[in-house]
DNA sequence: ATAAGGATAAATATATTCTTTATCCTTGAA
DNA sequence: TTCAAGGATAAAGAATATATTTATCCTTAT
């Protein structure tokens, strides 16, 4: 009935020295040279010997070991079996569905920190990054309205809707009349992003605000807002889009909100996210699920400020 | 590069099924059925889904690891061949060499207690036990005078010497000259004891305590105590020795101090115990060790206050 | 000499892992 | 049906184990 204890520190042995050393073992489990060095000390202290000698480049197994090497390192190859075929990987992969321009917009720019701080994580956002996409539901899902469709949904952020324009364009507002300023000036629209939202257009921004002009619903129609956004970057007009969409490139002063703050409108829903609970039992996404609640949080208020100011 | 983690809960996922209950497998670890299904809940919450049914008498495994069951089942059977190989056992057994005398009438009645609560540490002591010897030192000596041979000594206890005898032989000395008492009784010498321990036979008592007889170095001679103890209890005469080696058999009145812990005397050397310094970076020695200290330790006190009183 | 790479020690902080206790559920017997 | 037995589980606190950090030592190249 002998005991078989420290599997981790038989785990650290045949990975230190199938590596030639602690360091290249650490890095392969993700830990410091040091705790992998404790491993394996502790089987040692557990036998009152040696297992490994440590020498001027590495380390090599000491010759009670050796007899023991191949079954070692053959349990440790079936092992990496079953966690391929008990699919250990999708623990680390994250698979979002979300509104396109939030993806593309908000998300993309705030995920490579993530990644950044997270290097085993693996995203696939709308079928796209890291790993492919796969059969079955995402962990997450991200729109409007998910509300309706079943359990838990987390808000997310409420966007603000307001014009923007480039440096350019802005500026030849400059002494117009306020209310007819925008006559003459291509309007861009953006189909899905209101049809999606249920939020307003420029028809619904012109009469809120007061303002006129002709040909309201003509000009260039953009499925999505980032096409759109390159358009009014090339000084092609002017377009109606939710803030935090654009935050980065307003703050950045390379757009401009012409009307300032006050001409804009909160969207109608905010954003949400649900997330799939038999996902957020893995760790990876109750972690990843936390950053994007802060994330979010974030953003509302620096919109919030923005807004107000 | 997939992480392979939660070791232990892949060890108990296999124990699991091997056995068919959780309450089996955690008997197999020496664990509670409640920590043994934690593991595996453990690895279910992170791979998201089920890898045994909990039934009506035991668990099944599920669809899902079926496909790895036998590299599991594999794997681990490569490992228990590497504990055989890298001798896990040896760190369960304690091997002592120790004096016959302590070790009969001290050490082994207080073992039985020990294994009770350790059951798991298999010993050899002098050779015999749960366990055949080993080539090689023992973990622990245990003798007098060990401080001269090296390093670390622990000291165990110091004894006490003098006159015991049955009821019976006891009870004919009523009466008689104090001095003289002992005139007639056959006397029972134990070489190796003295020899050892350089302590006071029958010649030196009989002088220092002031007594008189003949033929002071006549008398049967045994080379072990548990033998002379076993003539003393046949009625056979009076016996020279350790107070901690009859200590029980006094406590329990089977054996008689004829002359009281007055005319007696400590003896030269205590008990010391040395230890392998290797061998203590095994729990399961540095644990006895702890226990066998403060066994002596608390010899130590039952003999004062027996002979102070 | 003097870095550079690697291993280790000690201390602290953090996580994991276990036990305990109580409850739930299924099964088989009264 | 009711009850008891066997097994699994939940929750919480206690006990361990494990990791990081920082500094130091050693060997080998430059």
């Amino acid at each position: 009935m002998t005991q078989l204890t420290h599997l981790r520190s038989l785990q650290a042995l045949e990975l230190a020295i199938r590596k030639g050393s602690l360091k290249a073992a650490a890095a392969a489990l993700s830990i410091t040279p040091a705790a992998l060095g404790q491993r394996i000390k502790a089987l040692e202290d557990y036998l009152g010997y040696e297992l490994i000698s440590r020498g001027r480049s590495g380390v090599r197994p000491t010759s009670e070991v050796k007899p023991a090497l191949a079954h070692l390192t053959a349990a440790f190859r079936e092992l990496e079996t079953v966690t391929r075929l008990l699919d250990f990987q999708r623990v680390d992969e994250i698979h979002i569905t979300a509104h396109t321009d939030w993806a593309q917009l908000w998300l993309a720019p705030r995920l490579e920190v993530y990644k950044q701080a997270n290097p085993n994580t693996l995203f696939c956002v709308n079928g796209v990054g890291d790993v492919p996409a796969r059969i079955g539901d995402a962990d997450c899902d991200v729109g409007f309205g998910l509300s309706g469709k079943g359990d838990e949904v987390d808000m997310l952020h409420r966007d603000y809707l307001l014009p923007v324009a480039s440096t350019e364009n802005a500026a030849r507002l400059e002494g117009l009349p306020h209310d007819t300023a925008l006559e003459g000036f291509p309007l861009l629209h953006i189909d899905a992003y209101t049809a999606q939202s249920g939020d307003i257009g420029w028809p619904e921004w012109f009469q809120q605000f007061g303002h006129r002009r002709t040909g309201l619903s003509r000009g260039v129609r953009y499925q999505w807002v980032l096409q759109a956004m390159e358009a009014v970057r090339a000084d092609a007009g002017f377009m109606l889009c939710g803030l935090s969409l654009v935050h980065a490139e307003v703050a950045r002063g390379s757009l401009l909100m012409p009307f300032g703050t006050q001409e804009g409108c909160w969207a109608k829903h905010p954003f949400e996210a649900r997330f799939r609970p038999v996902s957020l039992k893995r760790s990876a996404l109750a972690h990843f699920r936390d950053w994007l609640l802060a994330e979010a949080r974030a953003t509302d208020e620096a919109l919030s400020r923005t807004v107000e100011s």
